[in-house]
DNA sequence: AAACCGAACAACCGCAAGAGG
DNA sequence: ACCTCTTGCGGTTGTTCGGTT
């Protein structure tokens, strides 16, 4: 026995609204607003209409100050934050945009933005396989000469991070499970997140802007900690990826420096409540994971199906329900609760992570 | 000119949450 | 606590339109 339908189905008109119910519908709402009971409404009003149907015309279409398609870069920037950071939450998004509904941007984004991203998302897998291959010889050069880059001390213990973080050696474009793929760089962001407060004070080059607008989804944000956290999080996407992307090497020459802040990590794990954090190894191998897993990507298709919609959705980690069971932190549908998972000491205990 | 195709947009559908009885 | 009803949301489908062959 299935639901009851939420009116006649056979007395109702579907499909393109004409002039006529438009004018209908919009002037009742004018006068008498909706009254609490959408279902009821085109009864009053002498609509063969669906409630429901109604409710959508006027939200999408009639409401008053709604604006139609042209979206500026700016709004094109917010929506590509704000999905990275919340998944496909549009009635959030939208309320960030004003005049601007749900549906809309949906549509917006299933149809262009999403097209837009891929497109750039290749473009960038492209340069960054080929500055990956550089900074890592770079990298690898200053540790054979400087040991003070490691950790003191830490050198024979099972790397913290490459339980975390994907590891270089473990991937190969043929072994390597799309869906483990996705977990990979889904973790990797969480740890850029967490990262990111060890880069808060450190500026971009100014030679190397991007046009990457990281926006407070206002609203999910609610404490002063949140906005430090995901300004910090944004500083630290933004440096990182002007390096990755700069043509200019003395801005990638900047990454080993970056990374020595990466001494006080598991410190600073322990003023969030994470009890005996795993020592740092050395943590330079989860951006060589990253890099070789988008090299891989790269350099492994001949059919240019890599870099399909997941890579773009594994950015999103709403749909990571799970992970625990397959030793992955238990990731949360937003980026402040990513942040979360590193604060609560017992939340990190539920999980056990993968060695 | 007609057929085809894909992009863009509008609308529908089913589900879940919340309110109220 | 349970049930019913309404609303809101997100995924999906349908329709229109412009470009291409």
């Amino acid at each position: 026995m299935g639901r009851a339908p939420c009116c006649d189905k056979a007395n109702v008109k579907k499909g393109p609204w004409s002039p006529e119910e438009d004018a209908k519908l919009k002037n009742y709402i004018e006068q008498h607003g909706t009254g609490g009971n959408w279902i009821a409404l085109p009864q009053k009003i002498g609509l063969k209409r669906c409630g429901k149907s109604c409710r959508l015309r006027w939200l999408n279409y009639l409401r008053p100050n709604l604006k139609h398609g042209g979206f500026s870069e700016e709004e094109d920037n917010i929506i590509c934050s704000l999905y990275l950071s919340i998944g496909s939450r549009w009635s959030i998004i939208a309320g960030q945009l004003p005049g601007r509904t749900d549906n809309d941007i949906k549509n917006y984004w299933n149809t262009r933005l999403k097209k837009k991203l891929l497109g750039r998302q290749r473009k960038e897998q492209q340069t960054r396989a080929r500055r990956g291959n550089i900074l890592k010889q770079e990298i690898m050069k200053r540790e054979s000469c400087d040991q003070t880059f490691m950790v003191p001390g830490f050198m024979n213990q099972s790397p913290y991070w490459s339980a975390e973080i994907p590891v270089a050696a473990t991937v190969t474009s043929s072994d390597q499970d799309p869906t483990d793929l996705d977990q990979d760089q889904a973790t990797l962001r969480s740890f850029l997140i967490k990262l990111g407060e060890n880069f808060s004070d450190h500026q971009p080059n100014s030679t190397a802007t991007t046009t990457t607008n990281f926006q407070y989804p206002i609203g999910i944000i609610s404490s002063p900690q949140d906005h430090q956290l995901y300004a910090n999080t944004s500083s630290f996407f933004t440096t990182f990826s002007a390096a990755m992307n700069s043509s200019d090497k003395t801005c990638t020459d900047q990454l080993p420096n970056m990374f020595q802040r990466l001494e006080n990590f598991p410190n600073q794990l322990c003023e969030f409540g994470y009890e005996n954090p795993p020592q740092l190894d050395h943590g330079l191998e989860g951006f060589y994971g990253m890099e070789m897993i988008n090299a891989s990507t790269v350099t492994a298709s001949t059919s240019g199906e890599s870099s399909s919609w997941a890579d773009i959705s594994s950015l999103v980690s709403n749909h990571h329900e799970g992970n625990c069971q397959q030793g992955l932190p238990q990731l949360q549908d937003s980026a402040f609760e990513n942040l979360r998972y590193f604060a609560p000491a017992e939340q990190a205990q539920r999980c056990t992570w993968a060695v």
